[in-house]
RNA sequence: GGAGAGAUGGCUGAGUGGCCGAAAGCGCUCGCCUCGAAAGCGAGUAGGCGGGUAGCCCCGCCUCGUGGGUUCGAAUCCCACUCUCUCCGCCA
């Protein structure tokens, strides 16, 4: 959510963000506008009459106390309320609507983030590793994992449909090798914490990282239930400091979290339909940070460089584009995608995406810190990013370190995690 | 699943209809004292919203888990919900 003060003091700024990310009406500003000055027109009116009734309920307690008679106090009193009644009932669905509205209004992007409609406009900022040159066809990872029997799509269709997958033996493990890798290494090395948190959260949750209400859509609910499968461990992460107003020595804050992630992928049918590349669930290692406002860019390029030191210990080729307005998510101001090189789609695919999102979220999450004991309380900046995705890590693994045997060498990093084993044979 | 207890400021905890945004203690901040520290003494110490003046000051309104109700008036009475704790049962 942006500071409803910013919209009342600078509206085309806002509009201009709405056109630029192609998220959000424009006509909601005016409305937010006009309703604003209605809220603050009823709400003086309001004010005054509780004022004055605050002041009479005085009255007819100290002349009940001294044996008066109240009554002609009290007729007064019934008028009051019943005016401010009236009143309250024409604020609230001003105070409501207004709410809403806000929830609806996109982030500004940074004034230095590139500007454009779509993924064309993009900008690449950096790049590491050289894609392989096969002296052999490579073969795609649903293949490689197929004949290895540790990927089985097949069976995940009938226990449960398409868009899940079975990670058999030696699969199994990898998952679980990468997660360890990763969290290891942002722990030890990042000085993360680490944390592991519940995987369906609450509607308000939603709210506070910006799933809900614009894109409920793209998200499952547990029927019956106010719960939420989590689409990224961000949204459990960043709302443990919800409400909470943290002490200026506590930031900067780092986390690092494993959940499974769970997308309806709607809209997406047909799209990446075989493979790891786009599931309704998958595993991912997240970071998340808490940090004060002054830092926050900074922290965001930090951000890029551990999340791309996951793929540079593995040996995967990646690159980093960063993300024109038009690409920019509803509550980012800036964001970097960490592609890697994946061999059967001969091109760079996102594995990472690390964002700002500045006081947006915290506004949401009503997440704030004090720089001392005096100070107001301000809002967090708060970023996030894919430290990174363990699906489409498996997917890039097979096919950039598949031999022409059809089986896979498993990069030196990961080996103490694979109890020493250094390539995958089928019947592993 | 059954039975019960509870939710008040950073913490403990008082408050059963008006004088309560809220006693007391602890903690914390500042000052005095001291060579310094402790102790002691004094002062201060929630958040949000609206308005004024304009910078960090004044005025008002709201908030005692959340939402509704009763009442001229609710932290206090009633209802619903959420969460926490205890006991029994069940369970990974």
């Amino acid at each position: 959510m942006i500071d409803l003060r910013l919209i009342r003091d600078s509206p085309e700024l806002v509009r201009e963000a709405i056109r630029k990310k192609g998220i959000g009406e424009e006509h909601d500003v005016d409305e937010v506008l006009r309703l604003d000055a209605k809220r603050r027109e009823l709400l003086q009116e309001v004010q005054e009459l509780r004022a004055r009734r605050n002041r009479l309920s005085q009255e007819i307690g100290r002349l009940k106390e001294s044996g008066g008679s109240p009554n002609e106090l009290v007729v007064e009193m019934r008028e009051v309320s019943s005016r401010i009644k009236e009143l309250d009932g024409q604020l609230r669905p001003v105070e409501e609507r207004l709410q809403t509205l806000l929830l609806y209004i996109p982030n500004i992007p940074h004034p230095d983030a590139p500007v454009g409609p779509d993924e064309t406009h993009n900008v690449e900022v950096d790049r590491w590793g050289e894609p392989r040159n096969f002296e052999f066809p490579p073969k795609p990872h649903w293949e490689l994992g197929t004949s290895l029997r540790i990927l089985d799509f097949e069976r995940a269709a009938k226990v449960t449909g398409t868009r899940f997958t079975v990670f058999w033996n030696a699969g199994a493990r990898l998952v679980r090798a990468l997660i360890s890798f990763m969290i290891d290494l942002h722990v030890r090395e990042h000085g993360y914490a680490e944390v592991l948190p519940p995987f369906l959260v609450n509607e308000q949750a939603m709210v506070g990282t910006a799933q809900l209400p614009r894109f409920r859509e793209d998200s499952f609910k547990v029927e019956g239930y106010d719960f939420y499968l989590v689409p990224t461990a961000e949204v459990p992460v960043t709302n443990l400091h919800r409400g909470e107003i943290l002490e200026a020595d506590q930031l900067p804050l780092y986390y690092v979290a494993y959940t499974a992630c769970f997308r309806s992928e709607a809209g997406s049918y047909g799209r990446d339909t075989r493979g790891l590349i786009r599931q309704h669930q998958f595993d991912k290692v997240e970071l998340v940070k808490v940090v004060t406002p002054e830092t926050s860019y900074q922290e965001l390029e930090k951000l890029v460089r551990e999340a791309g030191e996951v793929l540079r210990r593995l040996g995967l080729p990646y690159r980093v584009v960063e993300m024109c307005t038009g690409d920019l998510g509803f509550a980012q101001t800036r964001k970097y995608d960490l592609e890697v090189w994946m061999p059967s789609y001969q091109r760079y695919v996102e594995i990472s995406s690390c964002s700002n999102f500045e006081d947006f979220q915290a506004r949401r999450a009503n997440i704030r810190f004090r720089r001392s004991r005096k100070s107001r309380p301000e809002y967090v900046h708060t970023l996030n990013g894919s430290g990174v995705a363990i699906g489409r890590t498996i997917a890039a693994l097979l096919e950039n370190y598949q031999c022409s045997d059809g089986s896979v060498v498993i990069p030196e990093a990961l080996r103490p995690y694979m109890q020493g084993m250094d390539r995958i044979t089928p019947g592993d």
